[in-house]
DNA sequence: TCCAAACAGTTGAAAGTTCAACCATGTAGT
DNA sequence: ACTACATGGTTGAACTTTCAACTGTTTGGA
């Protein structure tokens, strides 16, 4: 079957997102990196974590809240424990599981690292978009996600 | 100045962006890496090329209009050098200038992958989308381009 | 002409991600 | 009980990206 290029109006609309994509997480990484000394994906390790009863949670299941595998998770929980921001504890009613709570440095950290970010996120996207804009970039997102979870 | 945190209208956008950004292009790197055997930021740079008057860029201009740092792309174009995708050659009126250049086995390698790709950038984003979220993307998209350029 | 600053590009080390292989534990069927 | 398979998690190697330092070239004045 002969392949369905896309349209100038398709072109437009995707080369906005990938530009828009790189841009803005090149500088949300950038502002992590600078003020918390951090990369955006441990930053989203420890929100999870501290948005959890007990600031504690099973690494499987910490992996599928931040969507990275397990491998990733796992070679990211060992950095942010030398830090001394998580640790790792055996869980007690499964010996093959771990659980990773965050600590209190590693709370406070967090707490000293959210303000900039979510300024950041505000100047960046929030505050740009209008109301309705928003409404649609959820839709969007929403619909891109159901997406391609049923394709693959 | 006290931290204005998302709203819960917010913080919906917010995640349904990071979401739909993090399993898409985790989706089309898979795809690129199994058909093409290649990461999407080296299928970027070859479209790139591709696209220009005789399949050649500066390294500079290459980095800008992929959005990469010199460095990176530095880095990449070895790497597409080794298998033979890509040459570089002296700028003729810069000495300190190289000049990429895709050469035919790398335009047949990117003609290869590119049905494939495109194939998957439709099923799991333009197919999935009404024309007129393709047009309220593409405008967020611009906007938050614009937004970033400025802020930094 | 000479010098300082800007520019073009590369390099190596450190950090993050991916992939496949691996160990240990749990679960289901026979 | 035994076997086979699935699950939970880690590890090391290969690869990509970042960062800072570096070489060489060009440019714009004194």
């Amino acid at each position: 079957m002969a392949t369905r290029w896309l349209t100038a109006a398709e072109q437009r609309a995707w080369r906005a997102y990938l530009e828009s994509n790189k841009v803005l997480f090149d500088a949300l990484d950038r502002q992590l990196q600078r003020e918390a000394d951090m990369p955006h994906t441990y930053y989203e390790i420890l929100v999870r974590l501290s948005e959890t009863e007990g600031r504690t949670m099973r690494m499987s299941e910490l992996a599928a809240v931040t969507l990275s595998s397990r491998s990733r998770l796992s070679h990211a929980v060992a950095r942010l424990e030398e830090r001394g921001w998580v640790v790792r504890e055996d869980c007690p009613t499964d010996r093959r599981g771990q659980n990773a709570r965050l600590t209190d440095i590693g709370f406070d950290v967090l707490a000293a690292a959210a303000p900039g970010h979510v300024e950041t996120v505000r100047s960046h996207v929030i505050d740009a978009l209008t109301p309705e804009q928003l409404e649609q970039l959820a839709e969007i997102g929403e619909t891109i996600v159901a997406r391609v979870a049923k394709e693959s």
